[in-house]
RNA sequence: GGUGAGGUAGCUCAGACGGCUAGAGCGAGGGUCUCAUAAUCCCUAGGUCGGGAGUUCGAUUCUCCCCCUCACCA
């Protein structure tokens, strides 16, 4: 096909770290980007720290630092995240620079050339402690709707109301907990009515959008609210050169889509291997026209400013507009959004601690993406069995049967392949290719699975360990070795590592390009040249060191504000504020009681209070209880059978020397004390919540 | 409240211009080989295809209503 492109993944926010949800994102770009490179395309990967903003310039002052210093440092950490994982932009820059700055100017004075820009004053909060106007996230009071305390300024997370920040009940700055006053500011506003035709050709054309994402986006175009970009100061961004808005910024949603032109702009100027200058470089992929496609790809929070914002941007400013924006869901860890109270908010380097190969995530991830915007659920046991199953059962293990039978069968071997390995083969590569294009990577996977499955059964059939040498197995082992070539071309963008090793086992070079004309049971004969890369069963302890000890809620006061949408998707959910005395559901669900049947019963020696229970919560072993309730229960045997309630993650303690492993419920003080119990038709293991 | 998407085996999902016994992978249960990472391979799972009504010879697949989930928005 050997087509060029500009490839670009969301910026993330400089302003924490890389965590797994980003990495869906990051991983299926990719994993793209590398199959299109191996298809033969010439493709510039382009990504940047995501630099303006309100949260910026607040949490840098915090910190005590520059803005600047404050998003290069999370920019430099972001970077090697990523890198760590695989990702490899041809850029990582930054919406701070010149060229942002320029390329940002330019498309507002397209804009307003176009008579698109009108001023507006708008009433907002602002904070005379902090002498700024303030942000929906950086107000909190009570909701007017169901008046629960300590609401964001633009919804209620309890009602889930929405409102505006001037109609929350007694709102205080959550910099300085004053309260704030209503002043008014002119602002600069677009109108999008004038260019909602454009708007919608572009996005009703096909292949620009996924037919379901093309529907939502749809639906907002018939109710287009014009799109305030401007901020006042003190702002972190680039100043408005315009002498109608004195004193404003840019705001950063106006800058950040704009930073993917200026970082493909400053990457092909400083970085890259053939240096074009801007003009070059605008000529070659931002004209009207030209055959460069333009992909981002983006989570589904930040589809409005892509699908809206963005088309009607660059199609004022007179360039090319995208030729698709793949819309991907948002991550949850065992069905839930990632929270960091429950623990579950697990970062780059939680997963890198682990020593879990960061090509396992890639696989998994690959394995559960289809060009679709729905979440994708990291359950662990899921993860766990994928790896297992696929990678170390499957491939990885047919690989090792393989390499130790190929030099008992003589090596090197040059045989014609059995054909229904080879048609198997060659039509997961096909089957592959198309897949990636159209971002089905689940069912790459499939097709992998497929080629190793089958060569895994005939491997079976056939019994080439009695007879190595003679002709049935040397073509069988040659057709399942190429085939194993096969897989590690069509798998090698989803884990480039294992598979370039896998290749060189068998003596197999990686095809110059796959998408026409290569045929793996052509090429060098087949030797075991090296050990094949080995898979090891992910073990679920392992899996379990993801989950953190979960995190007390953090007080108001540390909680990170954030300006509207983060930029990178999959962000969690901002902590709830806690009240005195009244917990938040997220505390509760903390705690994971269960049904358990009383096994055996017996009395602690030396202690007259203790009763030791062994007990059956569901689990593969039964669990020890120590319980301080021998007072309440002379004849222990009476609770022999009968259905309990345990607190099951409780942490361990020795009692009297023997480990707890949780309590029990029980209503009442001693002697004057009953066992919690259910009834019972509910099984042991059963939550109760 | 509005808009959009979706609800198919324990889990992740396929599928059907309406029609043979509704499929796959994983998990689970049983069996098997031993070249290989206690891996492979074989068999098994009987799920009201969210609920109700309608159209039809016939609907899980079409229409309508309802319920639930998710997302976006006022």
């Amino acid at each position: 096909m050997s087509e060029r492109l500009l490839v670009t993944s969301a910026l993330p926010y400089a302003n924490g770290s890389i965590h797994l949800g980003h990495l869906v994102e990051y991983i299926q770009t990719d994993v793209y980007v590398r199959w299109r490179r191996a298809a033969g395309d010439d493709v510039t990967y382009v990504c940047a720290a995501d630099s303006h903003g309100t949260p910026i310039e607040v949490n840098a002052a915090k910190a005590g630092m520059s803005p600047k210093a404050f998003v290069e440092k999370y920019r430099a950490e972001q970077h090697a995240d990523f890198g760590r994982f695989g990702v490899e932009f041809s850029t990582y820059y930054t919406t701070d620079s010149p060229e942002n700055a320029r390329w940002a100017n330019r498309v507002y004075r397209a804009l307003k050339a176009k008579g698109l820009i009108y001023k507006k004053s708008v009433e907002q909060l602002h904070c005379e402690h902090d002498r700024r106007f303030l942000p929906d996230r950086f107000v909190k009071g009570t909701c007017p709707k169901c008046g629960s305390p300590d609401q964001y300024g633009d919804g209620c997370e309890k009602c889930n109301a929405i409102y505006d920040p001037r109609e929350l009940k007694e709102p205080r700055c959550v910099l300085c907990g004053n309260a704030p006053v209503v002043r008014s500011s002119d602002h600069a506003y677009v109108d999008l009515q004038k260019v909602e035709p454009e708007i919608r050709a572009w996005v009703e054309a096909p292949g620009h959008l996924e037919p379901a994402v093309r529907e939502q986006v749809k639906g907002w175009l018939a109710d287009l609210q014009d799109w305030c970009i401007t901020r006042d100061a003190p702002y972190f961004g680039f100043p408005l050169d315009d002498p109608e808005f004195p004193g404003k910024f840019l705001y950063v949603w106006l800058d950040a889509p704009i930073g993917y032109i200026a970082s493909a702009e400053h990457h092909f100027a400083e970085e890259s291997k053939e240096r074009l200058t801007p003009a070059e470089f605008e000529a070659r992929y931002l004209a009207p026209g030209t055959p460069a496609r333009l992909e981002h790809f983006i989570g589904k929070d930040i589809l409005r400013f892509h699908a809206v914002f963005w088309p009607a941007m660059l199609r004022a400013a007179g360039l090319k507009t995208p030729d698709r924006e793949a819309v991907h869901g948002h991550l949850t860890v065992n069905g839930e959004k990632m929270s960091k109270s429950r623990g579950t908010f697990i970062t780059a380097r939680t997963y890198l601690d682990t020593g879990l190969d960061p090509e396992l995530l890639r696989y998994f991830y690959a394995a559960n993406l289809g060009p679709g915007i729905s979440d994708l659920d990291l359950s662990l046991e899921e993860f766990r069995n994928r790896v297992n199953a696929d990678l170390a059962n499957n491939i990885a293990n047919l690989a090792s049967r393989v390499a130790a039978l190929v030099p008992r069968a003589g090596e090197p071997l040059d045989e014609a392949p059995e054909p229904a390995i080879a048609e198997a083969t060659r039509a997961a590569l096909d089957a592959g290719s198309r897949a990636y294009l159209a971002l089905e990577l689940r069912e790459v996977v499939r097709q992998a699975n497929l080629v190793a499955g089958l060569c895994n059964r005939r491997m079976q059939e056939a019994k080439p360990w009695e007879d190595p040498a003679s002709p049935a197995s040397r073509a069988l082992l040659f057709s399942a070795a190429k085939a194993l070539a096969g897989v590690a071309v069509l798998l090698g963008p989803v884990m480039p590592g294992f598979c370039a090793k896998l290749l060189a086992a068998f003596g197999q070079a990686r095809p110059e390009r796959w998408d026409e004309g290569y045929d793996p049971f052509a090429g060098a004969p087949v030797r075991v040249a090296e050990k094949p890369p080995q898979i090891a069963r992910v073990d679920a302890k392992v899996v379990e060191k993801l989950i953190a000890p979960a995190e007390p809620p953090k007080s108001a006061k540390g909680a990170s504000p954030a300006e509207g949408a983060a930029k990178a998707s999959a962000r969690p959910a901002a902590a709830p504020a806690p009240v005195p005395g009244v917990i938040q559901y997220e505390d509760f669900a903390r705690v994971e009681l269960k049904v358990a049947q009383v096994r055996s019963a017996e009395k602690v020696e030396k202690a007259d209070k203790l009763l030791k229970l062994t007990v059956d919560a569901g689990e593969p072993e039964p669990r020890t209880i120590v319980a301080g309730i021998a007072l309440a229960y002379p004849d222990p045997q009476a609770l022999v059978g009968k259905r309990i309630v345990v607190v099951a993650n409780l942490a361990p303690r020795a009692l009297r020397g023997i480990t707890s492993q949780g309590m029990l419920l029980a209503a009442g003080e001693p002697p004057n004390l009953t066992v919690v119990q259910v009834g019972d038709s509910i099984a042991p293991g059963t939550r109760v919540k």
